[in-house]
RNA sequence: GGUUCCGUAGCUCAGUUGGAUAGAGCAACAGCCUUCUAAGCUGUGGGUCGAGCGUUCGAGUCGCUCCGGAAUCACCA
């Protein structure tokens, strides 16, 4: 395999062609910027197209004599060029059938493609994502994080890096003492045993159970003329509550204990859900460890005169040469809050594993917080802190707007997990094309068709924008989504099976110097596409540019296999051809699905 | 109010460094299964790209000013 003949692309070659041709014909050497080459759009005729405009001061000609001129230059002296039309300003160059036929047998497989992605120098990233906290499941928030987390992992090391992917767990603070409160005071020793609840969803409804209570004693004393502010101070449950993180930081026997036990209910919720959405971590962390390392950098700091402690001994930065805030980092009664913990755990990560690169896969409500962290970390004397990266993603909404745990409006992980495969279940068994296979062959169909439609469903939009989900209408699985990708993969696959009982095998050499047609050329074209999406991706923190190349890909090969027979075609050479790009196509959107992390079924 | 992000078809979304006539899917309507899987394919209708001004040969894309929405500015995490 020839990685540099896939990196040396035919838009580079036909710069320097056109390059020569301007100095040749006006005696002008062209700075490299100016010529512009571009992919054809569709419906207009030829591969690749110069615009010309910016060579008009050049020619000191019209820009359609000059497309005429450089084309007719290029077609003489560049025989890869077999024709070339010119509308307005734009050369349209018409590369031959024998070089796409060519280029694509040395490519061969979606692997090389993959290889041609590789950086120079590879580093070691890490990656933050899903953090969860341990006083409720995971939503459909924490769905997308978590989706985009895994891509980015894959995306990342296909491109050769060392990608560790960690978790840091938000198992200490006054939201996790709150539902530990609530369990102690209305629990009755209820365990995910005794309920038969997942153990995540069981510590959730103390928490909402605490919230509940709590707001009635806050109204109680609104309604006895208090304002909100020091009703919500007052209020027993919340002292109670402010005293057990007390005791907790203590290392109180009882309250750690209750601690540990609730914890370890939660984390057997969470293993399930992170197993069935199929992402793991290499690492996880726990704030409860890290926020004392993060004590002591702050207390170091504050004795080196980096920070300032106010009169009622809290601790604090000051950020406003930064452009920032004032920024609290111990409270006044000595306990730690989210940013000191977030110091501890960068610094451990950095001693740890010396990144080059630390991505925070986080929602972009955290957008100051990030800023804050990493110009706290630089003011302390950590210059790895450049290395920080907030990779912020949009919030998931609903029709009405933002999920409210309060109101109800959470969309569940796990409920919506078993809706999207009970979906798949019905639709698959309306079709009626799986008869032939065991219940427990079927159910592992249904899952990957169920989660290939919420993962894609997610994963095909921008990660930096806001998306909705209307769970009414909830998740297609027809035309621009996972289960249409997945479809048209089963399909190649149902292929080849026919192909292997006819005995028909494929054979490249039998392509060579074929001449490609144009439907066979447009698969081509998008094959070439799949190595700089994938660099794009991987640049740019996107898996939906992936998404939605897989869908162009599918959208185009679902057009071929429709408008030509494969294995009737009688020309063998037609047909190995066929079969070649069949493969192809199968291979890429194999590969830039599992960059996704969504399972491709063989049949559906 | 400060900061950041967003505004593209009825709905959900694409739209690489500025390039040609702004694209898909869903929904609606009309077609295509005796032929490799119809979760597919083909066609029709649907847009002052929030508004305006500017830069440019050329702006959905860049700049400015508005309008509308979101997030954040906690001794919550």
């Amino acid at each position: 395999m020839e990685p540099e003949f896939l990196k040396r692309k035919m838009e580079v070659i036909l710069r320097e062609n056109i390059r020569e041709a301007v100095k040749i014909l006006y005696n002008s050497d062209v700075p490299e910027e100016l010529i512009q080459v571009q992919e054809t759009r569709k419906d207009f005729k030829g591969d690749f197209t110069l615009v010309v405009f910016p060579l008009l001061r050049f020619s000191k000609n019209t820009p359609e004599s000059t497309g005429e001129k450089i084309g007719e230059y290029i077609i003489k002296n560049f025989p890869v060029v077999s024709a070339f039309n010119v509308i307005k300003g734009f050369l349209n160059l018409e590369i031959s059938g024998r070089w796409w036929i060519e280029y694509f047998v040395k490519t061969a497989s979606a692997d090389n493609l993959v290889e041609s992605c590789r950086v120079a120098v590879p580093g070691t990233i890490l990656v933050e994502y899903s953090s969860p906290n341990t006083n409720k499941p995971l939503h459909l928030g924490h769905i997308r994080n978590n989706l985009l987390g895994f891509s980015i992992y894959r995306i990342l090391s296909s491109c050769g890096h060392n990608v560790i992917k960690t978790n840091i767990v938000n198992d200490r603070g006054i939201h996790i003492c709150k539902s530990m409160l609530a369990w102690q005071k209305f629990g009755n020793g209820e365990t995910p045993e005794s309920s038969g609840m997942k153990g995540d969803h069981l510590v959730g409804k103390y928490y909402v159970i605490f919230e509940k209570e709590c707001k009635i004693q806050i109204e109680s004393f609104v309604n006895s003329g208090m304002d909100e502010n020091a009703a919500r101070n007052a209020a027993p449950m919340m002292k109670e509550a402010r005293e057990m993180l007390l005791k907790w930081e203590a290392g109180d026997k009882e309250v750690v204990d209750l601690w540990k036990m609730m914890n370890s209910w939660v984390y057997a919720g969470f293993d399930e859900t992170y197993h069935k959405l199929g992402v793991d971590f290499d690492k996880i962390y726990y704030e409860s460890e890290t926020y004392k390392h993060g004590k002591k950098i702050v207390l170091d700091a504050l004795s080196k005169k980096i920070l300032y402690k106010n009169e009622d001994s809290s601790i604090w930065a000051d950020l406003t040469e930064e452009g920032l805030d004032q920024k609290l980092l111990l409270r006044s009664d000595g306990t730690a809050v989210y940013m000191t913990q977030d110091l501890g755990t960068a610094v451990d990560r950095y001693n740890e594993y010396k990144f080059d690169k630390n991505i925070y896969v986080v929602g972009n409500e955290q957008n100051y917080h990030f800023h804050v962290l990493k110009a706290l970390l630089k003011k302390m004397g950590f210059n790895w802190s450049d290395g920080l990266y907030h990779f912020s993603y949009g919030m998931v909404e609903l029709p009405e707007g933002k999920m409210k745990s309060r109101e109800g409006t959470v969309v569940d992980a796990d409920d919506l997990i078993s809706e999207m495969i009970d979906t798949a279940r019905d639709v698959s068994l309306e079709l009626g094309k799986l008869s032939d296979f065991t219940p427990a062959e079927k159910d592992e169909i249904f899952r990957k068709i169920g989660l290939g439609a919420l993962k894609y469903f997610i994963l095909k939009v921008d990660p930096k924008k806001n998306m909705t989900f209307n769970p009414v209408e909830s998740i297609d699985f027809n035309g621009n989504t996972g289960p249409f990708i997945q479809y048209t993969y089963a399909r190649i696959k149902s292929v080849f099976r026919k192909a292997e009982q006819s005995g028909i095998n494929e054979n490249l050499s039998l392509i060579t110097n074929m001449n490609a047609g144009e439907k066979e050329i447009g698969l081509i074209r998008i094959f070439r596409k799949f190595p700089e999406t994938v660099i794009a991706a991987a640049e740019g923190y996107s898996p939906a540019l992936i998404a939605n190349y897989c869908y162009e890909l599918a959208r185009e090969y679902n057009q071929f296999y429709h408008d030509f027979s494969i294995l009737g075609e009688s020309d063998e050479r037609v047909r190995n051809l066929r079969l070649a790009l069949s493969r192809m196509t199968g291979e890429i959107l194999f590969k830039g699905m599992w960059m996704l992390g969504i399972e491709m079924p063989e049949r559906m």
